[in-house]
Order: structure tokens, then sequence, then C-alpha cells
RNA sequence: GGGCGGUUAGCUCAACCGGCUAGAGCGCCUGCCUUACACGCAGGAGGUUGGGGGUUCGAGUCCCUCACCGCCCA
């Protein structure tokens, strides 16, 4: 059963094996144990047009970790993939594209046209991310991979709208959005990419209408002065206060507007004094709504001036920006340009600054969905982890505004909304053809709406579309509602909130029952990583290094509760090398163990020690996956098998192995195989195969997750005391020079468990190193170590005897000052009457043992002469 | 302006309900290629837990306050 096995653990080789064939049996399609209990895990769509980046990486193997547990401890798992269509960006990617190769715009292809591109770049590259995550080793189930415009869930978007239609939760009506000028589409705020711009701040003096006196009002876009329908200063501002009411003459454009107080304008910036804009600005839209200003818009979707810039009409903005300082300045109303930073919005995908712009939309009521998903923390049928990440969520649902649905796009589930001749509207499921009767009017319709839906429109019906609705399928009876999302803090209104509001409205309960909020990956000196700082650390980059497992380790252990988490490349070194340990411990165990099932023979201490620490490890593993505390789960298993296994069951092995040990034996494997089980959720590829060398029939990904057993205490505490003195001995010996490889005769115990250890020497002598274990202390010059209610010596060469006293009166001067710090503490009436008695009897049997410990160190000092 | 998080060893982070001498990895120092592993072994140095105040027998942990850093919302 020892095949020959390399001496580092080889991931590269272990990945390309089993990753195909994983999926090729089908191991975690969902729906094999029907008798079983579901367990249902959404995977948050990436974008179609992503590459796997550390975010995803990490978000994926939180995922990944949990759902491998949960499928061990024999729950029917669907952990279901997919990819979101994301309109804009896959878009702007054609496009690009198109233009690059061909010099072609959508507009010369056409809709249709346009759309067979894209849907064939889909074909082609839309499933990179989905390859990746399967590089990292995650057990999805693959064959129910889904995509936000497969027909299914393009039927569930319509069905949904027409739903809300229905209930008159939709609405088109003008309002002020992010306009991409280049894409010509409203673009949400989480297409914004907010840049800090070196600009100017102009000021600007606008005249009072008549004649006596001007304000100077203060612009980082003084072409949208054009717009202007107000001028607004703080109502408790003095310089101003006189002067509310009175009118100005807006400059260029001869305009008359009033001078407002609003108490939203901070008198400290600038003049005092702010030009209100509404056509074009969102404060100011919301100041024109509450002093009932009129709304100027002065722009054409294409970035040029309309009609209502007068002289400027016509021209692009930029063009239009120069003209207007240059007119100003002209007519001496240019006060002055200063240097000013401000950040400004500019559009994701084509980097072109985004103009608020009022335009036609359609738009979806929110206060009546988000009611029922306000109402879902209260129950308790819905808890975030952290815990902290719920005010997030309630504040965004608790001010929630209605939300913008409609984009200006091919790429996307086109609206379906139909028109009558006289621009009578009409939603349906089903296509309404052209000239086929209006559902309302019964005139011929004329046209559809151009528009397409936001994205999230389509994923926030993910839980449930992907399972089939709105058909009664097997899929959605089974595992709607699921258990957990697993997704980043930057996402919980944009999509989780909009998910439970969907779960409610259309299935009458939220979709999971608890969101984990992961962390955020940073470079290494804490920023956020981004393509266009280039500190990004690219995951597949990491696989290839140091391979899958490595990477899924490391990012477990770093991934402390609600900590955002600064990332370094070195630092996967860190699971590759607690990869190769545990394969190199493998390695030792197949090797060394020559047959397994002899007959058992007798446990020894050891023995049962071991497996009792097996069994915290399994009581910690587990207890920190229920709470999802990854960190806690990776550094019990790293400590359990670097620690307890390796470093002393292992060693202790050794002669126990060369003498044909079969209760050893037996034990190296059975704690092998709880390895292979406990390593499984964490890394899916070595735990593989560990179990194909331990000649395990079934995949490690189904084994069952261990039951912990009892703790043997007694051992536990037996054990600990071999441990005191084998360090005793390596501490003399490191601290003396002594080469780990030089044998000495004999080491000196003076203990009172005297008999114990009589028993039990061959725990000591092989790890300290010496040859025979003598009780009673060592003849002079000898080095001594005190450990409690333990001394150890180890005779001495005298050249050695001068840092030998040295290193015993550091030692002694801890003690001292230890044993001083509990007399203290124990002087204290206060403390000796007040405090809990247990803590008080501790610090009792504290003060013996420190006692002794000074007592035993002064000794060993006059000993030493 | 409002909210949230953070500040613990040189670096990155732990520390359940307040209670043993505040732990680990990396880095550093010393000695070792001891036949599982140098991606390793053994040992060691390194901390006024951001400052100040308070509660308590006892505070990294609870309260107040200040400072700085980060994120989100307006």
């Amino acid at each position: 059963m020892a095949p020959e096995l390399p001496k580092t653990y080889d991931a590269k080789r272990a990945e390309a094996q089993w990753t195909e064939r994983w999926e090729a049996l089908g191991i975690f399609t969902a729906g094999k144990r029907p008798e079983a209990e579901p367990f249902t895990v959404m995977l948050p769509p990436p974008n179609v047009t992503s590459v796997l980046h550390m975010g995803h990486a990490l978000n994926a193997v939180v995922q990944d970790t949990i759902v491998r547990w949960r499928r061990m401890q024999g729950r029917d798992v669907l952990w279901l993939p997919g990819t979101d269509h994301a309109g804009i960006a896959t878009q702007a990617v054609v496009e690009r594209k198109l233009w690059e190769e061909r010099r072609v715009r959508r507009k010369d292809l056409g809709r249709e046209a346009f759309l067979k591109e894209v849907w064939a770049w889909k074909e082609q590259y839309g499933a990179a991310i989905l390859r990746q995550l399967k590089e990292l080793g995650c057990s999805c189930d693959w064959s129910r991979t889904a995509f936000t415009m497969d027909e299914n869930l393009s039927r569930a978007v319509r069905v949904a709208f027409v739903h809300l239609w229905e209930k008159g939760l939709v609405y088109r009506g003008a309002r002020l959005v992010n306009w991409d000028c280049v894409l010509q589409s409203a673009v949400g705020d989480d297409e914004l990419d907010e840049t800090e711009v070196d600009g100017h701040l102009w000021h600007i003096r606008y005249p009072f209408a008549d004649g006596k006196g001007h304000v100077t009002v203060a612009t980082t876009r003084p072409e949208t002065m054009l717009g202007d329908t107000a001028v607004a200063v703080h109502p408790a501002d003095e310089r101003y206060m006189a002067h509310v009411g009175r009118f100005l003459d807006l400059p260029l454009v001869h305009r008359k507007i009033p001078l407002i107080a609003d108490d939203t304008v901070e008198s400290a910036f600038g003049s005092g004094a702010v030009k209100v804009t509404p056509g074009h600005d969102f404060a100011d839209y919301e100041r024109g709504q509450r002093h009932k200003l009129p709304i100027v818009s002065i722009l054409n979707p294409d970035g040029t001036l309309n009609a209502n810039a007068g002289p400027y009409a016509g021209l692009d903005r930029a063009v239009a920006r120069k003209k207007v300082v240059a007119d100003l300045e002209a007519k001496g109303l240019l006060e002055k340009v200063v240097p000013h930073k401000f950040t400004l919005p500019l559009s994701d995908r084509s980097k072109s600054p985004i103009e608020p712009l009022v335009s036609e939309q359609w738009f979806v009521k929110m206060k009546p969905l988000a009611e029922p998903a306000i109402r879902a923390v209260g129950e308790g049928r819905l808890r975030f982890v952290p815990e902290r990440w719920t005010k997030v969520y309630l504040d965004w649902l608790t001010n929630v505004r209605d939300w913008c649905i409609s984009r200006q796009l091919w790429w996307g589930h086109q609206i379906p909304v139909w028109y009558d001749a006289d621009g009578v509207p009409a939603a349906s499921v089903e296509e309404l053809g052209i000239g086929a009767p209006h559902p309302v009017t019964g005139k011929p319709i004329a046209r559809r709406d151009e528009d397409v839906l936001d994205t999230w429109a389509s994923s926030w019906l993910w839980p449930f579309s992907t399972l089939g609705w709105p058909e009664k399928t097997k899929d959605l009876a089974r595992h709607y509602p699921g258990d957990l999302l697993c997704t980043a803090r930057e996402i919980i209104y944009l999509w989780v909130a909009r998910m439970v509001m969907a779960g409610y409205e259309f299935l009458g309960e939220p979709p999971f029952h608890t969101v984990y909020i992961n962390a955020t990956v940073l470079d290494a000196i804490g920023r956020r990583m981004s393509k266009s700082l280039g500190n990004g650390i690219d995951p597949r980059d990491m696989i290839k290094q140091y391979g899958a497992d490595a990477v899924r380790f490391t990012l477990s252990l770093l991934a402390t509760e609600g900590q955002d988490l600064k990332l370094a490349e070195t630092k996967f070194e860190l699971g590759r090398n607690f990869m190769n340990k545990v394969w190199n411990a493998a390695r030792f165990v197949l090797t060394a163990v020559k047959e397994a099932g002899g007959a058992p023979g007798a446990m020894r201490l050891e023995d049962r020690w071991i497996r009792s620490r097996r069994n915290a490890a399994i009581e910690a593993i587990t207890g920190a996956f229920e709470g999802y505390r990854y960190h806690d789960a990776a550094q019990s298993l790293y400590e359990f098998v670097w620690d307890d296994f390796c470093d002393w069951y292992v060693e202790w092995s050794k002669p126990r192995l060369k003498a044909d040990d079969p209760a050893c034996a037996a034990t190296l494997l059975e704690v092998l195989g709880s390895i292979v089980r406990l390593l499984q959720p964490f890394a899916p590829y070595l735990a593989e195969e560990l179990r194909t060398a331990l000649g395990e029939k079934e995949h490690a990904a189904l084994l069952p997750w261990p039951a912990p057993g009892p703790r043997d205490e007694e051992a536990e505490r037996e054990i600990a005391e071999v441990q005191k003195v084998v360090k005793g001995f390596r501490q003399i010996r490191a601290e003396n020079r002594i080469a780990p490889n030089a044998r000495i005769p004999a080491g000196f115990l003076d203990t009172p468990d005297a008999a114990f250890f009589e028993t039990h020497k061959a725990l000591v002598t092989g790890l300290a190193g010496v040859g025979e274990l003598r009780q009673g202390g060592a003849p002079q010059p000898c080095g001594t170590a005190v450990v409690s209610p333990h001394t150890v010596s180890i005779p001495l060469t005298a050249e050695v005897i001068e840092g030998e006293r040295a290193r015993i009166r550091t030692e002694l001067e801890k003690a001292e000052k230890l044993l001083a710090s509990i007399e203290k503490k124990l002087a204290d009436e206060r403390f000796t009457s007040r405090a809990k008695p247990e803590v008080v009897e501790r610090e009792r049997k504290r003060l013996a043992e420190a006692r002794e410990q000074v007592a035993k160190l002064r000794r060993a000092i006059e000993d030493l002469g």
C-alpha cells in the first residue's frame, strides 16, 4: 500500500487529475440524497465579462468550504453557479471589440445583428470565470449552471415585470439620472467610478436684476450655469440675509432667477452662495423640488448643448465650457479661478464624465417592496454575519428610493412593453407583435419599448428563477428558500436587499436565512485592489505558483471575523507549507506502516492522547464552521496537524514502528484518516490524493464528517507533563549548544511522579535526545531546567558552565518577578474576599508552584558553585 | 454632517463570559541537511495592548474622552 510518493506535494498534478473527473462523475450534483435535508447556496453570479480576481476567490472559497462541510455532514447540497449578463459592461466590451477589429459601430449593424455579435462573444468568452472557479476546486453543481439571459430566466424577468406592472408598482417618469454621453444610456450608481480630479473653481458674478450689486457663486462646472434657475444661500448667513427674495439676472442667457435660502448650503464653501441647476445636479434637483423651481435641461443625450443653451446650442459640453468662461471673462463677470480638487463621477465603462440628466425612464416603486424585507430581520427570518451589516441593510431599505430600471442599451432583457399608435403602453409576458391588437385599447400595436432592463432586474430573481420559477418545479419546491448567501458588502443593497424583496413579493418568503458578508481583500499596505492601481494579486497566478489548496487554505486562515484582509503574495507560502506538511506526514505514515489491520495491540498513553487531541480538533473545527469562523477552523486544523500530530505523535511513533507495534500503526492510520476528512473542506485536492493513497473507496468530498469522540482528560494531563520535561531537556541542550544529533548518555529527572516517568520514560528519552532517563539530580557540573513540579538536568562540561549560570539567573529573575506578583495579589484581602473562590484557589496553587520554582533555581545556581 | 470598523511584537493578525506568565505565522538571532518534510527540526529575543480618565479585588476585554487610519451614507 505504500506507493512511491514524491518528497514535496505536487499540487499541479493533483489538480489536473481531479478537476475534470469530479465534474464528469457528477459528484457535486444535487438531488442524489433525496431523503436528506437539502442545503442550498446560490453563487453570486459574476459578470460574464469578469476574470477571477482575489475578491471572487475569497468569496468562492468561503462558500465552498461551508458547502463541502455540509455535504460531508450528509446534506443534499445544491451550490448553484452561473453568470450575469452585465448589460453595460458586456455591451461596452463588444462595442469596443467591433470598433477595434472592424471599425463598426453598433448602430451600423442594427439591433439584431449586434445582439448576435454579443451572444457570439458570450459563447466564446463568457464562461472564463466559471472555469477559473473550477480550477479553485469549487464544488458547484455545474449541471445546473445558469445565465441571466437563459430563456427561462428571461421569462421570469418578464413575468416579474408584468406582475409589478399590474400591481401598479411600475411607472414611467422624468427623473434625473446618471447619464453616460458616450454610451448614451442611463447608468446605475454602482456603475460609476468616483475619481478625484484636479479641477478648478470658477467664481462667477451674477448681477441683481435691478442693477444694484451682485452675488458671486462658485462652481466646478461653469457651463451648467446656462441651466440655473436660482441661487441659494444659507438662511442664517448674514451676508445674504437681507437679499433673499431678490432676483438675479443670469449672465449670458439673461434669465431672471431668485435668490433663495436653503439650509443645505454650506456657508463656508466658496462665497457661501451656490448656483442651483436642478436639471444637472442631484443636490440641486432636491433643492429645486423643495422650492418649486423650474427645471431647465441644456444637454442633448450625446453631450452637446440644446436650444435652452441659447447661443451655445450645438456645442459639445467641453467646448461650451471654454466659451462660457471666455464670454464671462469678456463681460467682467469672472471674479477668479482657483485650483480645486473634487470627485468627478466617471462612467465605469466609457470613462467619460457622467452628466446628471433629466430623462424619461421606467421606475419601480420600492416602499411597498421594502416593508417585508425590513420586517424579515425583526422576525428573525434573516440574519447577517457579522451582525453589524444588518444596520447597513436596514438603513438602505428604510430610506429606499424608487429604482430606475430602464437602460438605453440593446444587450439585456428588452422591456416587455408595447405601444399603440397613440402611445398607450401595455405590458405582456408574451410577445405582442406589431399590428396585433393592443390588449386595452384594441388598436394595433405600433412599436415595442426600445430600452432594456437594469441587470439587477434579473439578478434579484436569481434565487428562484434559477430553480425554474415561475413554473412550480421540483427544484423550486426543494431548494427554495435556500440557506446561505455569501457576498461582498458593497452589494448589500444593490443585490441582497433586492433579492429579499423579490423573495417576499414573488414567493412570500426570503430566499435565504443567513447572509455572510465576506472580507474585502486589500493589498499589503491596505488599499483596495484595483485595476487602475495595478496592485491586484491575480489568484490564477497564485494557483499556478502555490496550488489551489494552498490558495484556499491561506485565504481561510486569513479570513478573521469581520476583518478586512491584507494580502501579499508571500502569504500563500503559509498555505503551501501546510499542504506540504500534511503531505509529508501522510508520506511518512504510508511508507512506515507496512501493514494495516493486524491485531490492534494494546493502546499506549500517547495513542489515547492523540485521539483525544483529534477529538478536540473535530469539536473546535465543527464549532467554528457553525459560527462561520473560518480563521478559527483553519487554525485549529493547522495546530492539530502540525503541533500535536507531527511534532509529537509522529516522533513518538518512530521507534515503535521499527518494532512493528500494531497499536501505533493503527493509530497513525486512524488519525491520518481523520485529518483527510477535516482537511477536505479546505483542501479538496490534497484530501482526495490522500484518501486514494489510504485506499479509501469513497471520494473525499463524500466521506462522512467525523463526529467528535470523548476527550481523555487524563491522557492529556499526563502527556502535558511529559512535554514539559522534554522541553526542559531541549532547552538545556540548545542553550548550551549541544548539537541536536548528539545523544547524551543520560538525562536526570527529579520529580514527584517518579513511578509515572519510570513507566513512560520512552516518551522522554527519544525526543529529549538522552540515552536513558535517571531519577534524581545530575552530578555537578550540570545544566538545569525547572519545569515545575519537575526538575531536569544533564551533565555539562566545565567550559559551558558560565553560560549556564547566566541562563539560570535570567530564569530565576523571571520566576521571582512572577512570585512577587502572585504574593502581592494574595496579600490583598480585597482580592481574597471578593474574587470568585476558584480564582483564589488557583492563585494559591500558582503561588506554591512559583515558590518551588524559585527555590529550585536558587539551588541550581548554588550547585553550580 | 451621520453611521460603521480599526489602532495589540519589526510586519500580518488572534485572545469565548473581564481571571493562569497577552498567543500564532512571517521576519530576526543561535544551532542543526537528526532517513516524512530545509515548503523542515530544536531553541531564543522581541509587547507600558494609540493617549488620558473611570468602573472593578482584577481591564487588551466594560464605560467616558481625545487622537489618528479606513470604509459606507448624505
